[in-house]
DNA sequence: AAATAGACCAACCGCGTTTGC
DNA sequence: AGCAAACGCGGTTGGTCTATT
């Protein structure tokens, strides 16, 4: 009943793929396409998961990758997306031709999160954290959280942080540190000012996003 | 020059969703 | 309709490279 096991795991190689590999997989989805990942490694004569040659080919082979570092306007749009989308790495990626959702969250993890630490943002909730959990920069993300979910009623921290990780647009009523990440609100579509008017339909509707509501399908690549 | 720490990134793992039977 | 496999995604790990001491 059902379907076969995805793969015989005892007969598969792990680890760094090999040169030969890469061809062999290059080559056959050349000649055959995407998809059927189960049975693709049998008949490209890999002997890998069908979910290793799939990461593979996405992360690594698609001829389509750009693969280099990522602009000033790269970073804006993903902090831009990030605010907008969380950790939806797939949908960000959507949105960045050329680029993996591996690649994105890589650097999200490495540089950005850094970055944004560094200028006192939360790179979880955008918004701008309590200046004595800004600085100076320690490698934990979050300082350690308070024994109560409640905030302490003494501390003065911003009453609005949004520490729930619904997605949603960022708080609409404030103003400060925001205009480096969110200049669409202010005017120009922020996709239209990185010169990305062909992905944005504009009109204050940048990414297919009406005001205050978020639809993801309207995100999904053509 | 060697040792160590930190940064980077490819790949794996586990889970939720989708799809075929 | 329900089960199980395939698929796709996000989180995490581990190896390698680079910078610093």
């Amino acid at each position: 009943m059902g379907r076969s096991p995805c793969c015989e795991k005892e007969h598969t190689n792990k680890g760094a793929w090999t040169k030969q590999e890469d061809e062999r997989l290059v080559a056959y989805i050349r000649a055959h396409g995407e998809g059927c990942w189960r049975s693709l490694p049998k008949a490209a004569g890999l002997l890998r998961c069908g979910k290793s040659c799939r990461l593979r080919w996405i992360n690594y082979l698609r001829p389509d990758l750009k693969r280099g570092n990522f602009t000033a306007d790269d970073d804006d749009l993903i902090i831009k997306l990030h605010s907008l989308l969380g950790n939806k790495w797939s949908l960000i990626a959507a949105r960045m031709p050329g680029r993996t959702d591996n690649e994105i969250k890589n650097y999200w993890n490495t540089h950005i999160r850094r970055k944004l630490l560094g200028r006192g943002i939360d790179p979880v909730t955008h918004r701008p954290v309590p200046v004595n959990a800004a600085a100076p920069i320690s490698f934990q993300s979050h300082p350690p959280p308070p024994p109560a979910k409640e905030p302490t009623n003494k501390t003065p921290r911003c009453p609005d942080l949004n520490l729930d990780l619904c997605i949603s647009p960022p708080c609409q009523d404030e103003e400060e540190d925001e205009a480096d990440v969110k200049p669409a609100r202010h005017g120009l579509c922020f996709g239209c000012s990185l010169g990305l008017q062909k992905e944005c339909n504009c009109s204050s509707n940048f990414l297919g996003l009406t005001a205050g509501m978020l639809d993801f399908r309207s995100l999904e690549m053509k």
